[in-house]
DNA sequence: AACGTAACACTAACGGTTAGTGTTTCGGAA
DNA sequence: TTCCGAAACACTAACCGTTAGTGTTACGTT
C-alpha cells in the first residue's frame, strides 16, 4: 500500500484510467447506450477482454470511484472523533457526498445515469453494497459480534437518504429531514440504554 | 376490469399462464442460469419474442406477481380501517408477504433468488418500485399534493424492513423492529402535529 | 540471465434482447 | 353477416454484453 509501485502497476493503473476516462467521454459525448464496449476499447487502444479485466461491467465503467465512495462511508463511522455520535459523523459524510454529486462537474454524469435505467439499476445495488458495509462497521463500532437488524435497518436508512437527497429539489435540506428521521429510528431500536446525545455511539 | 373477459384476452392470460409455470418449473428444476430463453420457449410452445411481449426479462419471468406485490402493499394504506393509523396496517401486510415469501412452498424459489445475483439484483430495483408507489399512496391518503421526502423515505424504509425480514433468522420479530424504527422515524418527520397513536395518519 | 507471473490480445462463442416482417385470430362497427 | 383494424403470435437475423480458451508480451524476481 505505502511501497512505490512499479512499474507493471503504474502500468496498469495507467491503462485502467485511460480506459474509464474515454469511455466517460464517449459516454457523454454520445449518449450511454449509443456506446458499445467494442466502441470503448477501440478508442482506448485495448481488446475487449482488457475492458472487463479492469471492470466488472459496463456500468461499473461510469461508477469508477465505487469503492472510494464505500470506504468514504465506512470511514466517516471508524474516524469519527472520540466520544462522538456515529450519526451526525454519517450526516455530515453523507450531504458532503450528495453534494459532490450535484455539483457543476459531476451534474452531466449523474443526468446520463439518471437517463438509463440500466445505470440507475447499478446504482441501486452499489447502494446497498454500501450500506451491507456500514452495517458491519457500526456493528464492529458498538462492539456486537454481529451485524443486527436494527444495524442493517439503519445502514440502509443512510444508504436511502443519499439515493433521495441526490434526486431532492434541496439536497442539504432531504438529507437533514431523512437523517432526522434516521436518528429518531435509531433511537427507537436500541436496547442500549443511553439515548442518542450521549456517548457510546 | 369486471366485465367478462372475451376469448382473446383469457388466451392471451392463459399464454402468458403457460410461459411463467413452465419456466418456474425448468428453473426449479435445472438452476436459474442453466435454463435458457430459448429453452423456456421451446417447452412453452412458443416463439422467443411471444416471452418478451409477456415477460420484459428472463428475471420477470420468476418475480411473475411483482403487481399484486405492490398493489397488496398500496391497498394496505387505501383500504385500511376509518381511522387507523397506516403505518400498523402496512406493518400488517408487511408481516404477511413475508411470511408468504418464507413458507414451505415459495421457500425453494427463494433460495434460487438468493443463489442468483442477477435476481436479487432485479428483486432490489422492484421493491423500489413498490416503494415509490407506496410514497405516492401515503402522500395521497394525507391529502398532499405532491409526495414528500419524508414520504418516500419512510416508504423506502418499509421496502427495506421487507428485505431485511426476508433474510433474517426470525422474520417476524425482524418485521416488529424494524417497524418500531420506522414509527419513530415517521413521528420525527411530519410537521403535521398530531402524534402517531391518534388520527390523521 | 532465466523464470514465473500478471497484463494484455485475439478469436469465437454464448445468452438475453430486439428489430423487422409477416400471419393468424378475434372483437366490434357497418 | 361481413369486413376491418388491432392485437397476439411466429420467425429470422441480428445486436450487444460478457466469457472461455489460448497465446503473447513485459515486467519483477531470483
Amino acid at each position: 500500500m505505502t511501497v512505490p509501485p512499479g512499474r507493471r502497476e503504474r502500468k496498469k493503473a495507467a491503462t485502467r484510467q485511460r480506459i474509464a476516462d474515454t469511455a466517460l467521454r464517449l459516454f457523454l459525448d454520445r449518449g450511454y447506450d449509443a456506446v458499445g464496449i467494442r466502441d470503448v476499447a477501440a478508442e482506448a487502444d485495448v481488446a475487449v477482454t482488457t475492458v472487463f479485466s479492469h471492470f466488472a461491467s459496463k456500468e461499473a465503467l461510469v461508477f469508477e470511484q465505487d469503492e472510494d465512495f464505500e470506504q468514504r462511508l465506512v470511514r466517516a463511522v471508524t474516524d469519527r472523533a472520540p466520544h462522538e455520535p456515529f450519526l451526525p459523523a454519517l450526516r455530515r459524510e453523507v450531504r458532503a457526498m450528495v453534494r459532490h454529486c450535484t455539483g457543476d462537474d459531476a451534474a452531466p454524469i449523474w443526468r446520463m445515469v439518471d437517463a438509463s435505467p440500466a445505470l440507475r439499476q447499478y446504482e441501486e445495488s452499489m447502494r446497498l453494497r454500501h450500506a451491507e458495509s456500514l452495517a458491519v462497521a457500526v456493528a464492529a463500532d458498538l462492539g456486537l459480534a454481529r451485524t443486527t437488524t436494527a444495524c442493517r435497518a439503519m445502514a440502509r436508512f443512510v444508504a436511502d437518504a443519499h439515493a433521495l437527497a441526490r434526486e431532492a429539489d434541496d439536497p442539504d435540506t432531504a438529507v437533514d429531514e431523512v437523517f432526522r428521521m434516521i436518528e429518531a429510528a435509531w433511537d427507537a431500536a436500541r436496547p442500549f440504554g443511553a439515548p442518542s446525545g450521549t456517548a457510546g455511539s
